[in-house]
Formats: structure tokens, sequence, C-alpha cells
DNA sequence: CACCTATGAATGAATG
DNA sequence: CATTCATTCATAGGTG
């Protein structure tokens, strides 16, 4: 049982440079491609349809969590306030993300103000927290180049060292997938806006066939 | 039956050779394999939450949230990908042990630089494995000292810095933590049971988590 | 297998 | 901005 390490590896990718390589076929890219793109189609429509369902029946300060304080929380008597620090709706990530891939640098305060308030329209926010966001994602989206694993391993794992003890983080991946103007998640949104309506029972049966190519990958 | 992992798939770059491959790195791998399963899981729960949607108006969610994982969870066979997560060798710990009782309390980048590749001759390790090991040897080792307000411990002795003996009370953590529970295989279920709509939002960031990886592969 | 704890990692906020 | 802190999430591993 041993483990061919290909140290050439690193040159040839880069700075990136893992020194091991996974290796597949056109064949399983493209069941991948596929795969990846039917779950993603699937999740965005449910999604829409999980809204449209709740919309209608729910008031808006409903979504909150303060339901679920009910009957589990009631028992065990802690506080019953939500988070004490603000965390982003999906779709306040979202278009902060979009934003700030765009945006190309720090926010002005008087950009501060309109994304707040337009982020107020999807949840409770303030400019603060924006700010904050900015900051954060910035410092933390820089310090992605700091590791690219230094595989230089000796000889001297002499155990059932298995090569899955590798460390993955989105900033890696942010190496590889500068998603700047080209890579933008609307393709995603074009993908499912091309296909309207499609039927629960249809969109059931995309899962079912997604499941299938997954568990191989699973 | 056990979920086979790729782990030996670097085997293969001897065999398949150099002939038309595709080359992803572990990470890009592992990656890969998460995002897969979270779009498994997330189009599962889903068409759960949708069902209990249009079905339900009569607080049923303890049912259905029981029910949901029995009959979905066993029927798919995959679990919620793990995440590998860096573990430190006993002989790296033993290191960073030392290192941190040396008093170095500003484990400043250059520091963290040496270490790291230090640490890197016992096994894989990156830079950011370091910065949290740090980041969270200080934080509990602080936390460890305002913990024992339950704890009538007459032996006043010193603080112990043995791994081993990071127990935090109970009622500790029950003050800290507002109402999610521990980390569980249930974590699913209990999201049902307390909340569809909180559920809602978390599948809802997964989502975009998700979309935005898989938005290099469509 | 179910449950729990220790701990690696993520992230909003604070500080310099 | 760069770093650090505080809190929380999630998983590996141990135990009954």
């Amino acid at each position: 049982m041993e483990a061919e390490h290909h140290q050439e590896a690193s040159n040839a990718i880069g700075s990136l440079g893992s020194l091991y390589v996974k290796v597949m076929t056109d064949e399983q890219m493209e069941l991948l491609r596929q795969q990846i793109s039917v779950y993603a189609t699937i999740c965005e429509q449910l999604v829409e349809m999980h809204k449209a369902v709740t919309t209608q029946q729910d008031l808006a300060g409903l979504r909150l969590g303060n339901l679920y304080c009910d009957s589990l929380m009631a028992c065990s008597g802690h506080k019953i306030t939500a988070r004490q620090r603000w965390t982003p709706t999906p779709l306040q990530l979202q278009i902060l993300e979009r934003i700030f891939d765009e945006g190309n640098g720090t926010p002005s305060k008087q950009k501060i103000k309109e994304i707040t308030i337009e982020l107020g329209q999807h949840g409770q926010i303030s400019e603060t927290n924006v700010y904050n966001w900015f900051q954060n994602r910035r410092a933390r989206s820089k310090r992605k180049q700091l590791a690219p694993a230094s595989n230089v391993e000796p000889e001297a794992e002499t155990e059932v060292e298995s090569p899955r003890e590798k460390k993955i983080r989105a900033e890696n991946v942010q190496v590889i997938q500068p998603f700047e103007n080209s890579s933008s998640p609307h393709r995603i949104k074009d993908m499912y806006i091309h296909s309207p309506d499609l039927g629960f029972e249809q969109l059931m049966s995309k899962i079912e066939v997604a499941g299938c190519y997954s568990s191989y990958f699973l």
C-alpha cells in the first residue's frame, strides 16, 4: 500500500502546488458537470417553490426564529433572544458577494448606506454590519495565498498514512477559481429562468437521476 | 458496506498515466465531493420541506421531522459529507504545546511560517492550521479560567495545561449556547423539530455556497 | 449504535 | 487595513 507521489507536479500546477493530484477522465468530468448542473437547477427551483408556497401563508416577521422556542426552548429555560450578532441571510449574502465581486474595492460611505438600505429589504441590518462584512471579506480573501500546502512529504511517514488527511478551504479554491466578472453566479439564475414552470414531479425525477450519479462520488 | 473513499485515487496516476486526463488537486476533489453532497442533501431536504409546507397546516412538525430522517436519509444512503479536518499528530501537538507554553503569546505571521515548516516535518499541515490552533488554544485556555463557576473545587491547583483536562461544565455551556443543540448526527432532524423556517435559511446559505463553487464547473 | 466531548474551523465584531 | 477576540458551527474520537 504505497502512494505514488509525483513531486514534479508542484511545478506544473504552479504556486498552488499540491503534490497530490486526482485524475479524472473526460467522461467522468462531464458526468460531474452534468450532475452539479442538475443539482444546482433543482435547488434553485425548489427554493422558489418553497418561497412561493410559504409566502402566501406567513407573515413577514414569522420567518425569524422566534417561534422555535416554544416547546424545546421553554424547558431548558435560557434566553429566548435570537442571535446576538448579525448573521446575513442567504439573500443578503448573495447580494453582498455580488457587490464585492464587482465593487473592486472598499465601498465608500455612501455606498455602504445604499447597500444597507437595499439589504434592509431582506432582513435586519445596519451600516456597521455592511462595513464590517466588507472589511472581513476583503481581509480574508487576501489571506488565501498563504497556505499552498507544504507537502514536502519525507519518507518519515511510516505508518498507514493516507493522503486524505488534507485541509480543504474555501480560500484555496478561490485561487483556482477567481470568479471575477466572468464566472458569475448568473449562470445558475439563467438556468432556472429558462425553465419556468417545472412540475414538482419532474423535479423529483431529476433528483433521482442526480442522486444516482452522485452515489459514485459520495 | 462501507463508504468508499477515493483517497487512493492518486495511485491511479501511475497507471492511467499521461494520456488525456483531467487533473485535480485533493482540495479540488474534496471540494467537489462536498459540493455534490451538499446539493444532494439540500435537494432532499427542500423536497421534504416543500411537502411539509404544502401538506401540513397542522403543527405536524415533530412528526414530520422524525419521518423525514428515517425514510429519506436511510433510503438515499448518503450522509452529509464529512469535511476532513486537520488533526495534529501527537508529535505536532507536543511541539505546539511547547511553543505555546514558551510564552510566545503572539505567534506572529513570521512565527507561524516557521512553526508550520517545522511541523511539516511530521505530517501535513498548513499555516492556517497553525494559526487556528493558536487562536483556539489561547481562547479556550482563557475560557477555562472563567468556567469553574459551578465548580467548587477545593484543590486550588495550578491550572493544568494537559490537553485531556479541558472539560467545561455543562452548566456553563448551557449559558453560552442559545438554543443550538450541540452537534450530532441528528442535526437535520433537530432542525426540523426546532423550526422549519430556520432550516430553510440554513439550506439557503448552503445553496449559496454550493452555487458559488459550482459556477466553475457549469 | 447512540450520545458526548474535544477541538478544528468559520466569521462578526473589536482593536491598533 | 492588519490582527485579534469572541462565539458558534461541525466533526473526529471516545464511551456506554
